[in-house]
DNA sequence: TCTCTAGGATTGTCGGACAAAATTATCAGA
DNA sequence: TCTGATAATTTTGTCCGACAATCCTAGAGA
């Protein structure tokens, strides 16, 4: 019956009201307006938005789940902030659910490069012009062209809420770093292995990016991070 | 997440309204007398239960978030079914993590060996007396002892999410396979990896071990999947 | 300065209400 | 009988207002 309608359908359905609401606050916090550790009340937001407190709960528990907030019972919620620990926890998820990724996606990518070499073509150019903003918001796109291709919605959906948890550190990084041409010299290495279809050099090299963020978040000053708890 | 993670039970809180529904749709979906593919309205659970609609519905997001439920919108919830391609692609994001906790938690196993060796022990009388139902929640218990002792909290959440939308397949599994022994035999192996402190062949059992119970489930008639949507 | 205690602010839960969407039932026509 | 369109019913999405339980804060008292 229904053939016809909605194969790639992006936003032809009416927003509802909760995620109208979920979409403000997820582009606060990716604007910087709400900043991690940062408390949220759901009046503020039933007012400003003018949506019930109902929707604006609603929200809340999504983009918990989603791994942005994190909901404590009778405390509400706040913009998720990782500690150091937490932050190498995620880290050693992540590094198996990467290398994973481009385990599985690497065919797919040898046989049609194309969107690759040019999300590659546009991270030399930003890393070479020093926009380091752009060079954050190319370099998700980067990580999202792996999992997206990699032929599995559950292990993209794993992975795209680890880094959602993971967007303001990776972007202060990014901003503050004054050399990203180690990251993009690594993302070119990963790049010339998909090309010549060599597996084992592709997981290696995605591990040691990995690696190498991971080592790069955990260089940002304490401030950044919770108090790790113990 | 934690609502319904009760196995060591720290009873201390009030349960809140919204975690003991949850509670009871968790128990009704372990015990059978909710199946997959099953639809669930929010009335019939206000009247059973005696709470407001506002409750069930939280109630179901959370268990949604859990991987329980699959909620879609003006659809209602319904008791996750996986299809024959989901499977796959979640035995994938398993056999990663899996073999990443066994990794992680070889360490401490081999400095402190007794849950374990206690473990296989229950599992070795279950599987001689053929006991599949006290096998297949020995089974479970098993697999819960890694991530536990992974020290990596995030790493226990995910896998434990992604468990339980596989409850109902590894149930039947268990309760319908003529033949344990195998499945057990490789917990006996790995066991002893563990004890040998052998972390590569530890990973390569693990390993073995997922790919084992994935082609299990595929045996399975077709009418415990949900149609592979292709 | 520190501890303890109001009081205000915030969340958890309830009940009812209504429009929008989906599901089910009904029925005319082939 | 079957099919397809239409109407009736159910169910969800959202809103409102209310209240108790809990948390937070500022000020009183030691």
């Amino acid at each position: 019956m229904s053939a016809i309608m909605t194969v790639t359908a992006p936003e032809t359905d009416s927003p509802s009201t909760v995620a109208t609401v979920a979409d403000a606050i997820t582009a606060a916090v990716r604007g910087g307006r709400l900043v991690p550790g940062q408390r949220l009340t759901e009046n503020a937001f039933t007012a400003r938005l003018g949506v019930s407190r109902s929707s604006v709960r609603e929200a809340f528990r999504q983009l918990a789940a989603d791994g942005l907030l994190v909901a404590e019972p009778h405390r509400g919620v706040t913009v998720r902030q990782l500690s150091r620990g937490e932050v190498d926890n995620l880290f050693a998820v992540r590094g198996a659910l990467e290398t994973l990724a481009v385990q599985l996606a690497l065919p797919t990518l040898h046989a049609a490069p194309g969107p690759l070499i040019a999300l590659q073509a546009e991270l030399d150019a930003a890393a070479e012009a020093g926009e380091m903003a752009r060079f954050s918001d190319l370099n998700g796109r980067y990580h999202l062209l792996f999992r997206r291709n990699a032929g599995n919605p559950l292990l993209d959906e794993t992975l795209t809420r680890l880094l959602n948890s993971l967007y303001w550190l990776q972007f202060r990084v990014m901003v503050d770093s004054t050399d990203v041409f180690e990251t993009n010299r690594q993302h070119q290495h990963l790049t010339a292995c998909i090309a010549a279809a060599d597996a084992a050099s592709a997981e290696a090299a995605m591990r040691e990016h990995v690696e190498t963020a991971r080592l790069l978040i955990q260089s940002l000053p304490d401030d950044h991070f919770a108090p790790d708890p113990r």
